[in-house]
DNA sequence: ATGAAAGCGCTAACAG
DNA sequence: CTGTTAGCGCTTTCAT
């Protein structure tokens, strides 16, 4: 609905209208120099009048910045991977929205692009989400960076964003022997993600602590449900069975499931499934599947007030821990003497949330 | 490895080398203005040995132009819901490397962003991949641009690059037909982008030029693979059956393998099943599923392509159309006399490749 | 306390 | 044909 070329207001145009020069516009609006607040409040109250918008462009010629951050998203071996979608979805949506709101654009970066091409991008930072330490991003030590989920190798230049995910397993963990449950087994991937390695560390640690034979599986190819149920049919048909699976990507515990019904066993009956993020597919699987949610949003806004903060010169912890939230769903009821009408698991969605 | 502060190379740096203005420079290197040949291989020669990069910043100040493009993914009421996520993953990837290559950044646009957010966006152009008309991007009259699959209405002033959605649904339908079934069905989403439409169209339209009676049946949920099961097991429960499935999504192919299972019926004896476009999901499933493959990366690139065409005065065609593929795999094997060993049917991807 | 002026790196009239 | 010059919109000394 703007005029036909509705030429952009400039700090010229605000200069004019308030009666001081571009110098105090300037300054009145970004906090700096030394002017009298009411000179600043009337300008600012100009600007936002006349719908005042800094040109990035300008001010980064300006200062020295290109107001813009990349953000790529991990990858084995250059292959597009990113198996838990939806969780990647909101991350950099929320993302994307924070930076636009502090004044950066979120340049997507390939996956799996090359240095060279990396190395030509014009960015004041970096994030690189759940790296496996392949990605080319990393690499770019000129700038500030930081990854969600920790890079391997930990590199002290890197600022990182996670959940904690050795309490989150805990957390899991810990609940499935409260709902009775004595042999659980970790459904992972090969992945060289941090949060796989936490997963794990805390299983085994888990188990150890409770006097418990761990069963890790890995799913080493491309971790769809159906390769996951492959694995998922081998543990079940171990002895003793596994009676529960805490898999770490949310196809990964579809994949339990079906896997399940082939072995014409029942969830949660003999089986109880938990896994990491929550997503739709949980939440419309048969039954509903517990899950320890991510918070993936506030993964990326995190991320990036972190880096912006590194970019502009503060010194932001280099190491934030978002919290996770313990979603219990249908399929992991105890096995108890509580009764749940089998028949109204899937339909009443008992839920409760920890932390 | 850079040198601790790699100044950047600069026009000016060049013009001293090559003994000439910075004037012929930036003529010589944007092809502009007439200069000798030999001046203006020199200057490039220069240029390369001392691995000049233009400030996209300072060249679009000048220029009035950003260097930058935006591309956000449709959605449907603000929910983030990109279903078939590979398929995203693969376009976006691709036309990030093209604009990259074209000098121009990808902006990721939120989904779901307010008119205001998108409408404070410094771009040269935008994307929107998969629109349902609702993306606020799509109202930036301000700035040319282009659709992957074609907005609601196309609207006339937005340009598009697509699949023939109707002749690769003629492609999977006459498939069907030769591999000897009679019933197809189609299961697809109650999305309002232009795939779900031209599916049903050309769906309609072959049933009624082969005297077959219709069945098209929704998943007006998310669709999530259980969703899809439980419309796949209405669809199995009706008589005459169905003889083979056409989802619109991975995942709904998927649940229609599940609901085909559950039902105690196996494919592809009893049930042909096919998707549109390839990914990991399907080529891992059991059996292997057959897809319409709509090759999304080239789908990214010629989206980026038209619309830096339209950025840069040319005239490109506004309308393309990138051919898809049938990818015929174990789902979609022969009911006839044909008789494919059904053990070995999961190994053997016998699969050909139409046009 | 406020403003004039010099750039940031590049493009594009306009001269020569 | 090539070089001089004036900005693009904003930040930032440095005077006043």
């Amino acid at each position: 609905m703007d005029s036909i070329v509705a030429k952009r207001v400039g700090i010229h145009d605000i200069a004019r209208e308030a009666n001081v020069s571009i110098t105090t516009v300037s300054h009145a609006l970004n906090g700096k120099g030394r002017l009298s607040p009411e000179i600043r409040e009337r300008v600012r109250l100009v600007a936002e009048r006349l719908g005042y918008r800094a040109n990035p462009q300008a001010r980064g010629l300006a200062k020295g910045r290109t107001m813009t951050l990349a953000v790529q998203v991990g990858s084995s071996q250059s292959e597009v991977l990113m198996p838990d979608f939806q969780y990647f979805a909101e991350l950099l949506n929320a993302a994307s929205a924070k930076a636009l709101e502090l004044g950066y654009g979120l340049l997507l970066a390939p996956a799996g692009a090359s240095p060279e091409l990396i190395g030509e991008l014009a960015i004041d930072g970096a994030i690189v989400v759940d790296p496996t330490g392949e990605e080319a991003l990393l690499g770019r030590t000129d700038v500030p960076r930081v990854t969600t989920g920790r890079a391997p190798g930990d590199p002290d230049d890197v600022a990182w964003v996670d959940n904690d995910q050795r309490a989150g397993a805990r957390m899991v963990l810990d609940h499935f022997a409260h709902t009775g449950r004595s042999r659980p087994a970790l459904l992972t991937t090969s992945g060289r993600q941090s949060y796989v390695e936490d997963a794990v560390t805390e299983y085994l640690h888990w188990c150890r602590g409770h006097d418990i034979e761990p069963i890790v599986s890995r799913v080493v190819d491309v971790p769809t449900e159906a390769a996951a149920a492959r694995v998922a049919a081998d543990l079940l048909s171990r002895h003793p069975r596994p009676d529960a699976i805490y898999a770490t990507l949310d196809r990964m515990a579809v994949g339990a499931l079906i896997a399940c019904r082939s072995a014409g066993l029942s969830v949660p009956e003999d089986l109880a499934v938990a896994a990491i993020t929550d997503t739709y597919v949980l939440r419309s699987a048969d039954p509903l599947v517990t899950t320890l949610d991510m918070n993936a949003p506030r993964i990326g806004r995190e991320a990036v007030e972190v880096l912006v903060g590194l970019v502009e010169g503060e010194e932001p912890s280099r190491a934030v821990t978002v919290p996770s939230t313990l979603v219990v769903r249908a399929s992991t009821q105890g096995t108890g003497l509580t009764t749940v009408g089998p028949k109204s698991a899937r339909a009443k969605e008992a839920f409760e949330r920890h932390r």
